[in-house]
DNA sequence: CTTCGTTGCTACGGAATGTGTAGCAATGGT
DNA sequence: ACCATTGCTACACATTCCGTAGCAACGAAG
């Protein structure tokens, strides 16, 4: 690796504060803000089994443009969900429990599917 | 209401089709398209208990677009995950089901919440 | 029929966000 | 000194989104 820790620019939407489209803070509005951004769900999808290097989960991301790429790492870090570490970047324990409960989305996309082409 | 309905451009990403970020065509990227664009989860939050005419549910999504609304609406209803009743705008089967599997974000987020300003 | 209010929805110009390529500085191995 | 790899940035172009204004279709009331 290279380059030691540099504090961000904070644009990540954090709890109790407001987000974009709305300014209650309630927590599961900063939480759709952040998931609602392009690439952020595909990231931590691509996390879910194994950490990686940033060159090596761009192209699990199918190329995925850096600039975006650090831009939502550097959001997901800054809520603790994602972290660099020696193995590269992987899920935090808070992270890993978010998964958890996107984890349904498989199943419900692939008996979504089967409604559109019923030979599986 | 007015206008009958009305045939559309077919931008919405769907299962065993090629999306923007994988040409794999599997259901899960699919989703992860569809759900990762701007205001798609939200649309999907302000549904969750009761159908909402197009201008109410703009004002529970504070004041979005109604441009983008439109898009949004149009995608998730050329996927059967919304429909356009005498109701209004309202989840179909189908969507109460994802919604479901999307339902412990709340929990989590409350949780995350907590880390961020521990007195709750 | 006319007026009024509400419906879903679109046009359009400007602002924000994302994309793609190239490449830099730091680190570790040989 | 080289070389490969790392995380990450610069910059110009394209796409998407936003905000305001407003249209056409319907229902109810006069």
């Amino acid at each position: 690796m290279c380059y030691v820790f540099r504090s961000m620019a904070s644009k990540a939407p954090k709890p109790r504060q407001p987000v974009r489209g709305s300014r209650t803070g309630r927590p599961i509005m900063a939480l759709l803000d952040l998931l609602g951004r392009r690439w952020t769900l595909r990231v931590l999808w691509e996390l879910r089994d194994a950490p990686a290097t940033f060159r090596e989960l761009r192209e699990r991301c199918d190329d995925v443009s850096p600039t975006v790429l650090n831009q939502r790492l550097g959001e997901l870090r800054e809520v603790g969900i994602v972290e660099l570490s020696g193995e590269g970047y992987g899920l935090t324990a808070r992270g890993t429990t978010l998964l958890e409960a996107l984890l349904p989305l498989d199943a419900w996309a692939r008996a979504w599917a089967r409604s559109f082409a019923p030979a599986d």
